[in-house]
RNA sequence: GGGCGGAUAGCUCAGCGGCAGAGCGUCGCCCUUACAAGGCGAGGGUCACAGGUUCGAACCCUGUUCCGCCCA
């Protein structure tokens, strides 16, 4: 390219085009599902997000993938719907506009009523839910916007009213007073699944009971001293010798002066743990209050709703139950009741939304009875009418299904589906909630009723989703009917109980089918350290972030680090491949910002293929009447179509298999390894040549490439594709890219001899350049190669593809030829097939080639050596499969093969200087001789008629030839240092002609060198190679022949032991 | 306590009975008219440890040690 060319150049910009092409999709409506399709239905609903929440990696995980399963379904045409949607995400949401109020006007929602505040809570929603339908379309996301739903729409709150009656009239909702989970900063109640249990460190503290009438005292181990307040029993095991005397005594409860009795309860008392005495406080613990159901013990609730001591604590009413904590501990040591306090890991319930600990407290709730709905959920799974995938979750499934309890649905919240339950006004105006029978009802029942303030889990509407975001209840409806059950569930595997699990037994139980066919589920995104994303660890990325470039202060320190400019824009189609990569990492995804950049290449890498694609195209256009296949095509047209095939039959076959990883890897591995690496570069010499008829084949396999690898990989990078296919000069079926058909395998591409003819193309052209690598050529520098090949076939393809050859190796000339004489002082790389010789004499220093040879040497031992292992075991021969055996034997054969001709190479440029051998004739190896001394000089390439003249020797007739004639070729092979040639005639000649024809060749010989050597001096490099002291001193060594001679063999039957 | 996932190149991960791989990073040579955000080449490994099965184990089995998750 010239440099005004190349001023011109710009690279991908992600950010122009990616905010192209969206709003076109949109508005032409290609994302709207149409229930009367008569194609097959392929259905996803999105997880809902919570409404004010903001899109993290997770999310964008959850968009690529399920964007890349739709995408590839609508363009294997089926009728695709992906619903969108959002979640009215009770707590979350409600606890977000509380501080908002707190915040701003100082208010609590309490001093706005009911009312007034749910009016803010909509008014927060509008505000912010738009932004998360934004992110999805920043990403790409293929969904059906004419049918987003949210969760408090009024078709949702219908389906949850129908669900609460239905489910209540079958007896699946009860109303019931238990201990539950309870968050005393929320004043709500939680289900068991909204605590995270964890270990803090704590104290175990030994307090003394005092026993009533007695001088004896009861230590109690607890972990909770200030709820001894509520203390009603003090339990001991039955069997306990230490203390089963005073089973029925009562201890004085320090510092409330209570009695309360002494048990014997087996359940509850490990006898090993602490003292082996428990103090039971059954209003305030799970277990104490299994102990108290048991043993009928009275319940004593000492805290209010935030946990503060209440009317029953005393002189400790008031104090929150921290404060409390600390002044009974106080309190018991002032009165020396303390025995002991040590540090203790304590077991932790915290409340998932707040942080806080949990305080069990004893309440009426709603709950579902989940038994009969987990069961038939289960079998569902064991019929395989659900999958999961990966499919370990099935087990975690299982067991939690398993395990289940009943699940406490009510919150005391005001963000929320209302319960449709009424209670009965007492005719003093009051309402006895605790006490009074609900009615259940869609709407108030006629007389005075109130309606139940509180509302329903989140989850309780998220379990309804797949159906009620179609229409239900109403079971008519066109959608439900379409698209139910939906094909797939993608979620992250930390909901797989929240959604998953829930969705499934509301989906059986109200629709007679399972929700959906397949779960998959993803990993967790963490960041670089595995650690998890969140707020107060400072390391959350915002997805848009990346796509679009972000300010340094906008970045998490970690990522600062590494972008102290800002984070440049990545694009949606770079992160959408980086996350569908990273998806095979067992159940922690590590997303380093590096990665994403590797991937923006990528985009780069395609975009810059196309424009050279479209740079070349002249005035071609696709004429779609003509196959291609049908065109005269090249071996690297027929070539690159094959493996095009492959790479689309692999992606198919891997996003069959929900492999994404493994389908953007094929797609990578073919668009830059083959397409970019080898088809583009092997394009240029019909592109830049003369033959029209190449040029325009060669245009119609770009243009046929490029059209089906951007469909391929469109489900991956919709942007960048979508811009690119507009651009290809061919006849569009249809208007985008992303209604096109998804290219499946087509077997008339398939082309086996063309990649077999390819092989031995490629494997010399990395051959010669790992030649030049290794030697450290310029690629500028043009040089000779000498191929040599027994196979006649191979020989025939290279010799018909020199033209790919030449310029992909950087060759001036190329040779090709069978098994023969080899380049003296060259650089080899000897193949299975086939030994290439770079002649490097005044090129390069020649001692570092023969470093490399050594290396390869060792390399090959290794390999024989590993591989003779095997066979010293006659059980291997005798038992492992044939074909293996024969593998291996062939191996065998073909490393020493390498090792020998490694060897012989190792020889050729072994350090010589001339000398003259002269011994008597006759006496002499002659060949040994000429080889080398011969080695020790360069000997330019013969120029190309000299060696054609050459080729016709020796293929032809020599018959007649007289001793003087052989002498003379040999002579003539000598001069250009074709040894076993000059050899094989100065022996004719002396079978032919006596001694006289060995001597006169043994004096030829002499002459010869000093010939070459003279010729050489005139390259300035290997006048700078003799400069170096290294070969300069093997140089020297080398000078004494029968130690040079000796060394060399040595060294060669050491190294082929 | 029960269940699950992970440990392979400097980093992030594939591979899951038959020659240890990729990407990124590293090193070397190069601005060669698609792309230097590039090309070409190279180096880099006790496959966590210990047993076992097998002709053969990174892979299957058993145990151990770390790291992480879920449930109680």
């Amino acid at each position: 390219m010239s440099t005004e060319a190349k001023a011109e150049y710009e690279p991908y910009d992600p950010t122009a085009v990616e905010a192209r092409w969206y709003p076109i999709w949109n508005e032409r409506g290609y994302f709207t599902a149409d229930p009367k399709s008569t194609k097959p239905s392929y259905c996803i609903v999105l997880p809902p997000p919570n409404v004010t929440g903001s899109l993290h990696l997770g999310h964008a995980l959850t968009a690529t993938i399920q964007d890349i399963l739709i995408r590839w379904k609508r363009m294997s045409g089926f009728n695709c719907l992906w619903l969108p949607g959002t979640d009215h995400a009770g707590i979350a949401t409600q606890m977000v506009v509380e501080r908002e109020l707190m915040r701003t006007e100082k208010k609590t929602r309490h001093d706005l009523g009911r009312e007034e505040f749910l009016k803010r809570v909509w008014a927060w929603k509008e505000q912010y839910g738009k932004r998360i339908g934004e992110q999805h379309k920043v990403l790409g996301a293929s969904l059906d916007w004419t049918r987003e739903r949210f969760t408090m729409d009024e078709g949702l709150s219908e389906a949850v009213k129908e669900v609460f009656l239905r489910l209540h009239q079958e007896g699946l909702i009860y109303r019931a007073q238990k201990l539950i989970n309870w968050d005393p900063v929320l004043h709500t109640a939680l289900s068991d699944l909204e605590v995270d249990n964890e270990e803090k460190d704590g104290h175990l503290w030994h307090i003394a009971y005092p026993v009533k009438d007695s001088t004896e005292r009861l230590v109690v181990a607890t972990t909770r001293p200030e709820t001894m307040l509520g203390d009603t029993a003090v339990a001991v095991h039955p069997e306990d010798p230490r203390y089963k005397h005073l089973i029925g005594k009562s201890v004085l409860l320090p510092l409330v002066s209570r009695e309360i009795p002494i048990i014997g309860d087996a359940i509850l008392v490990n006898p090993e743990f602490g003292t082996g005495v428990v103090k039971v406080t059954p209003a305030h613990d799970h277990n104490d209050y299994a102990t108290g159901q048991r043993n009928n013990l009275p319940m004593i609730n000492i805290f209010d709703a935030s946990a503060r001591v209440n009317e029953n604590g005393g002189v400790y009413a008031g104090l929150d139950r921290f404060e409390a904590r600390k002044r009974v501990v106080a309190d018991l040591k002032e009165r020396e009741l303390l025995v002991e306090e040590k540090p203790y890991k304590v077991p932790l319930a915290l409340s998932q939304r707040t942080g806080v600990p949990v305080e069990p407290r004893l309440s009426w709730q709603w709950y579902v009875k989940v038994k009969p709905l987990a069961d038939a959920a289960i079998a569902a799974v064991e019929q395989g009418r659900t999958k999961f995938v990966p499919e370990t979750w099935t087990q975690t499934f299982y067991g939690w299904m398993r395990n289940i309890h009943d699940w406490c649905v009510s919150r005391q919240l005001w963000w929320g589906h209302q319960i449709p339950a009424w209670y009965p006004v007492k005719p003093d105006g009051t309402v006895d909630f605790e006490h009074a029978t609900p009615v259940v009802s869609r709407t108030k029942p006629d007389g005075q009723y109130v309606q139940d303030p509180d509302v329903l889990d989140t989850w309780f509407s998220s379990a309804l989703w797949p159906f009620s975001t179609l229409g239900w209840p109403n079971t008519d409806a066109p959608d439900l009917k379409a698209f139910y059950p939906n094909s797939v569930m993608e979620t992250g595997h930390d909901i797989i109980f929240f959604w998953v699990a829930r969705m499934m037994m509301m989906g059986l139980h109200f629709m007679g089918d399972v929700p959906f066919r397949t779960v998959y589920l993803h990993a967790m995104v963490r960041d670089e350290k595995g650690e998890k994303m969140s707020k107060t660890k400072g390391n959350v990325i915002d997805p848009l972030d990346i796509v679009r470039g972000a300010p340094a202060s906008n970045l998490p320190a970690a990522v600062r680090n590494k972008f102290p400019q800002g984070m440049p824009a990545m694009g949606a189609d770079a992160l959408r491949f980086t996350l569908a990569s990273l998806t095979q990492q067992g159940r922690d995804i590590k997303l380093s910002v590096e990665r994403i950049g590797g991937y923006k290449l990528f985009c780069n890498k395609v975009w810059n293929a196309a424009r050279f694609a479209l740079m070349n195209l002249g005035d071609y256009r696709d004429d779609p009447k003509l196959f291609i296949k049908e065109r005269s095509l090249s071996l690297a047209d027929r070539w690159i179509l094959s493996r095009l095939n492959r790479a689309i039959a692999g992606t198919s076959t891997a996003l069959s298999n929900y492999n994404f990883s493994e389908a953007a890897s094929l797609i990578y591995q073919f668009l830059w390894g083959e397409f970019c690496d080898w088809y583009i570069e092997l394009s240029k010499t019909s592109l830049y040549g003369q033959d029209e008829h190449a040029k325009t084949s060669t245009r119609a396999v770009l243009t046929f490439c490029l059209d089906h690898v951007l469909r391929l990989m469109h489900p991956f990078m919709p942007f960048l594709t979508e811009e690119l296919w507009q651009k290809l000069p061919m006849t569009r079926p249809v208007a985008s890219v992303s209604l096109a058909t998804y290219p499946t395998e087509d077997r008339r591409l398939d082309d086996p001899a063309a990649e077999q003819e390819m092989k031995p193309v490629i494997e010399a052209i990395e051959g010669i350049r790992s030649i030049r690598g290794e030697s450290k050529l310029s690629p500028a520098l043009k040089v000779q190669a000498h191929v040599q090949s027994a196979d006649a076939e191979v020989r025939a393809t290279l010799d018909r593809w020199r033209a790919y050859l030449l310029p992909l190796a950087g060759l001036e000339r190329l040779s090709v030829t069978d098994l023969g004489s080899k380049p003296p002082q060259s650089a080899a790389d000897i193949r299975a097939n086939m030994e290439i010789y770079v002649p490097l004499a005044g090129i390069v220093d020649l001692a570092e080639e023969r470093e490399r040879i050594k290396k390869e040497l060792e390399k090959a031992e290794k390999e024989i050596a590993t591989i003779n292992k095997k066979f010293d075991n006659p059980n291997y021969a005798a038992r492992a499969p044939a074909e293996l055996v024969e593998k291996d034997k062939a191996r065998v054969a073909e490393l020493e093969s390498r090792i020998q001709k490694l060897g012989d190479n190792l020889r050729r440029i072994a350090p010589v200087e001339v000398k003259i051998a002269a011994p008597a004739a006759g006496n002499v190896n002659l060949e040994e001789e000429l080889k080398e001394e011969l080695s020790a000089v360069s000997v330019p390439a013969p120029d190309q008629q000299v060696k054609e003249a050459l080729d016709k020797l020796r293929e032809g007739t020599k018959e007649g030839l007289t001793s003087r004639d052989r002498y003379d070729l040999g002579v003539a092979y000598m001069n250009m240092g074709l040894v076993d040639d000059a050899v094989r005639e100065f022996n004719k000649a002396k079978e032919g002609g006596g001694a006289q024809g060995a001597a006169e060749a043994a004096a030829a010989a002499q002459g010869a060198p000093e010939k070459k050597g003279a010729s050489a001096k005139k390259t300035p490099a290997k006048k700078a190679a003799a400069k170096k002291p290294a070969p300069g001193k093997k140089v020297k060594a080398a000078k004494k022949p029968a130690t040079k001679k000796g060394a060399t063999k040595k060294a060669a039957t050491k190294k082929k032991r």
